[in-house]
DNA sequence: CGGTATTTTGAGCAGTGTCAAAGACGGTGG
DNA sequence: CCACCGTCTTTGACACTGCTCAAAATACCG
């Protein structure tokens, strides 16, 4: 039974699934594909900037963050990873990373080899389209997140940043709207939402004090959802739909 | 000859090809395609955020736009179309649309009907990889923008801008090194780098005073590319490189 | 229990936003 | 061809958000 649920292959397809349902070849085809478990640390490199790629994660376990540097050495996050998300579908068709996807938390990966991910898709178009199809809502994520650096202020950012992760967290199983472990540094935050660790400090010490949310290191509790869903500007439809089938 | 040029199903495919190596059989679809040509006036909504989306657009010419409105009123640009490039393969699976789509110029579109694509693709699967493909591009501009907006300075920031820009047109076969036609105000570029319109037009002085560039309505100079790929730490290695071929 | 990483607070400052008005440009109608 | 008008750009003065630097307080870990 737990290795029914933990078999990461079963976790891509369900994910997949979600996208756009699959048949049952398709299915089959995606338990075949080989891959290898492995356990790293918090912080650990998955991929590094400027590296060749030759997996693709899937988190099992744990969370992630893909990030860059830029030229005056600040480092933005442009995108979390919760467990049970592959990683790395998005750069398959590139030889070279352009940045870097590090664990947020000790977790456990499955490494598939990008060459077999790339002929699966390439012998079965639905899994094409569901991959592409995932990718398209982490774009829909990534779009969000630059309308919230790009213009909501300081405040409505990081509230709209929380409301975001415990609706994440709600679509991927885990009851999270009253309250939620998050297992990022203040640090980490703020380098998500375009903050500096201090004034990042402030705002959360702004919505404790409003009475929105309560917070200890790492866990992140919601006294009042309608309330920080209001401030933080937030509506779900840019997440993650029921997926579509596909008639051919 | 114009024809053959012009014939946006031929530009798609170039397009496609461009991600990944496309088959005979392939193309040959492609150019199966139903659509219809339309030609729309600057800044005539393709979709409208809250929208339902039945075709896919392929811009021929001219340039659009994708943006997003908060709530507080401000509008972010989340994506800026060239001439050439597909629309909409993002909203494909969504059945509404959470941003608007917009024409900043004056433009020549052809409408595919969604249904055709996902059919297409389906069938397809190099079809639905090449759009996959297409996406990762996108998403990876998409993420430098948030690194963008998130971690540099206004003036960094817009000299970046100025530089994709470049870039991306000269992908597009357009030579744009020393200078292009840029239809965008000023007021529409702020909102894509997510400063005000004031603010963004004492950055262009900036680098007018420096030297770098030279701007009159619509067209930006560039008097020193690499100075200005400088100061704007412009690394073009997030923007599309060669296809990839597909070994099956 | 000591050492390190993280969070919290304070004070002062810089960068960016706001508001308002003047200029420039480009299109239109007479 | 000119005058007018609306849009877009430019400039100024000032306010405020968010950043910097620095230190203290707190939590975590061996």
């Amino acid at each position: 039974m737990i290795t029914e649920i933990s078999n990461p292959l079963r976790i891509l397809i369900d994910r997949l699934n979600r996208r756009l349902v699959l048949t049952e070849t398709d299915r089959a085809a995606i338990r075949l594909l080989p891959f290898k478990t492995i356990t790293m640390e918090r912080g650990a490199y998955l991929v590094k900037e400027g590296e060749q790629v030759k997996n693709c994660g899937l988190l099992t376990e744990g969370f992630a963050f893909r990030s860059k540097i830029v030229g005056g050495g600040g480092r933005q996050i442009t995108s979390i990873y919760m467990p049970g998300e592959p990683l790395d579908l998005h750069n398959i068709f590139r030889q070279v990373s352009t940045h870097s996807l590090q664990l947020l938390t000790r977790g456990t990966l499955a490494l598939i080899p990008r060459e077999a991910i790339l002929a699966l898709a390439a012998a079965h178009s639905r899994i094409a389209m569901a991959m592409w199809a995932d990718m398209s809502a982490e774009l829909s994520v990534v779009r969000e997140w630059v309308a919230n650096i790009g213009r909501r202020n300081a405040l409505i950012r990081v509230a709209h940043l929380l409301c975001e992760f415990a609706a994440r967290l709600e679509d991927a199983g885990i009851r999270a709207q009253a309250g939620y472990l998050l297992p990022m540094t203040q640090d980490e935050i703020a380098d998500t939402v375009g903050l500096t660790p201090v004034h990042l400090n402030r705002m959360f010490k702004k919505l404790s004090d409003s009475g929105l949310i309560r917070q200890r290191r790492g866990t992140i509790l919601i006294l009042d959802w309608p309330g920080l869903r209001k401030l933080g500007d937030f509506h779900s439809d840019y997440l993650l739909k029921p997926a579509i089938p596909v008639t051919q």
